[in-house]
DNA sequence: CAATCGTTTGACGTTAACGTCAAGCCGTGG
DNA sequence: CCACGGCTTGACGTTAACGTCAAACGATTG
């Protein structure tokens, strides 16, 4: 009757994770002494469980956001304690600021990928140029224009 | 009757560019260490033209984009020497990789948001009967339910 | 029993992008 | 002349986020 449910694991070692998510063990132990992991013991060997995994997903997003460890850590006690409102008012705000900075930065993206293509349709250009009055030997047959 | 024209100057000394962009000396040094800045140098001393101000420019705007200084050095060249066809297009498509970073950190991003208005909205909850049914003393007065 | 695997902790190494001295040169003003 | 402010070049320090050993432990397996 079990065939069909999934029925997800909840325990993992810390090189089940690490394969997970194509990090290392030693970035899974570094997070873990900076606070952002508490996972279980069985005898010095740490054991994970899904609580665990959920925060390293998160951690991951964090850090794909640009943020620190140290700002992923105040990030994920909201998660925990559903903490104090003014500490969670506090991280919307944070979080807003980084909003508004990625913006800027999209804006700034934006005006050096047009400089970009147009040095590149510039370098076109000359390209195009080039190869039709040729300045010297090449091994590479060039077809005639039709007609 | 040069009243009306502005006349930009042409000569800057290290600290008018660190002052003017917000930066150290010592990371207008740095950059020029890095090849990213050619000043001249009248016995010693840095002397920066508009064109340096210009790479400047450039060279802030890439870090506010996430790029590193080795990538900024090779972004700077296109402007140089219209350089290789083939090195703008390996740029271009370098740029294009990060507009696809950034756009994917901004859906990361927009997720997050709407987890953390979600646990605000939670705790402003919380909050709301915490202060309908106070748990113990308190020095403000709370007005009472009208009616 | 010995080898092998996966794991642990600890300690040192690494990279980027500067910060922070230290020591010295140079031109000006009192 | 001497102090002073601004500039120079080293050279070492710093922070973040791990990487890279090394040495040792515990379970499994031939």
């Amino acid at each position: 009757m079990n065939r069909n449910a999934p029925e997800p694991r909840d325990l993992f070692a810390i090189a089940d994770l690490a394969k997970e998510f194509g990090i290392s063990t030693r970035a899974i132990r570094f997070y873990e002494s900076k606070g952002l992991l508490q996972p279980e013991r069985v005898g010095g060997t740490r054991i994970f469980r899904r609580r665990d995994r959920a925060r390293l997903i998160l951690i991951l997003r964090g850090k794909r956001l640009g943020f620190s460890l140290r700002d992923i850590s105040d990030y994920l006690s909201l998660y925990d304690a559903h903490s104090q409102t003014a500490q969670v008012e506090l991280l919307v705000d944070k979080v807003e600021e980084r909003l508004a900075l990625l913006e800027a930065q999209k804006r700034d993206l934006e005006t050096t990928i047009a400089e970009l293509r147009e040095i590149a349709q510039l370098a076109h250009e000359r390209l195009a140029q080039e190869t039709a009055r040729p300045a010297g030997r090449n091994g590479v047959q060039a077809p005639g224009p039709a007609g």
